[in-house]
DNA sequence: TAGCTCATGTAACTAGTTACATGATTTG
DNA sequence: CAAATCATGTAACTAGTTACATGAGCTA
């Protein structure tokens, strides 16, 4: 799991509220990742209980009162952890998390890391490509189910040859920046 | 949910117990859709109660019994329902499985539901493609935290743009197979 | 004889969605 | 005056994962 991840990131960014925090996830995190209120303040309550954030609560005027949290020392501690830790089932998405929230912790960690998952799309990519030379040497005489089949293929290639790609210039990024 | 429909297209393709299926998902529709043993066997009972497959327990030498289920009427009827339907929250993996599919029903009404996820997947990516232009107009100069959240605007682009090129492929063939 | 394949299942869990509820303020 | 925004929450659900269990035959 890496909502508790994603949200320590952006609560380092800025500390919010829950209202605050669905509205940032429908906008830059949410281009991976779509959360409800419910989800998140489900979640948020499960990382108060576990003291990696704190809240304040704050009283305003003409609105609801509103519980900022703000993450703390064991919060940033398990977001380093998180960071450089490898995982090798972790989806584009978390993986998109560990990208932007590198500068919290270790970039180079997280560089690894993405090294590790380019390597596993390309051997995956690899394989696809493999059953597509032995299955459809041919694709233009498909026809019907077989060429269902081949375009279902195709985009498994297509995916893992855009998380390579992509990847890649996560990678040069990185090392430019270094 | 879409698991009852991928399972009904492999039943289609060919009669078969779940752990058959559970073999067939690590394989071809697996490409796109993990599916534990425990969730395909929930799942073919459900199926098997709304009436859409039919079982028979083959005794084998040797070996356990199995249950092989069979797609009926309904479950074909329920494809076919499926498969024309409009569903504008359908994932790539779902729509990956309408294609596979697609013989089984109406390929024209499957070719119209891809049209018009191409198109969503083209807005969605020029709207990326606007924010980029607005926020990062020179990449070059970035280093640190805008940096990392271009390269998952990036990543975001790339996906969008992978998704508009393999529905774009699917036309194509649909049209030329017609 | 240890581990793999065939074959099905129960139970407990995490992750995520949908529906419902409240109530004040601001905007059209 | 109706609808949207701000702000938090409960409850019930669907989807998917992990752990555990059984037991026969076949392979190294």
């Amino acid at each position: 799991m890496a909502l508790e991840h994603a949200i320590l990131v952006s609560l380092s960014e800025r500390s919010g509220s829950g209202y605050e925090l669905t509205r940032r996830f429908e906008k830059s995190i949410g281009l991976w990742w779509s959360a409800t209120h419910q989800q998140i303040y489900r979640v948020l309550k499960r990382m108060e209980d576990a003291g990696w954030i704190t809240v304040d609560q704050v009283a305003q005027s003409g609105k609801p009162d509103k519980k900022v949290y703000t993450v703390g020392d064991a919060g940033r501690a398990e977001l380093t952890r998180w960071l450089a830790e490898p995982d090798p089932s972790a989806t584009a998405r978390e993986l998109a998390v560990k990208i932007r929230g590198a500068a919290l912790g270790d970039p180079a960690a997280v560089a690894a890391e993405v090294t590790r998952h380019r390597d596993a799309h390309a051997a995956q990519l690899d394989a696809y490509l493999l059953i597509e030379k032995r299955d459809f040497p041919d694709p233009s005489v498909l026809s019907g189910q077989s060429l269902h089949q081949f375009l279902v293929l195709r985009g498994g290639i297509r995916t893992e040859q855009g998380h390579v790609e992509w990847l890649e210039e996560v990678l040069q990024a990185f090392h430019h920046d270094a």
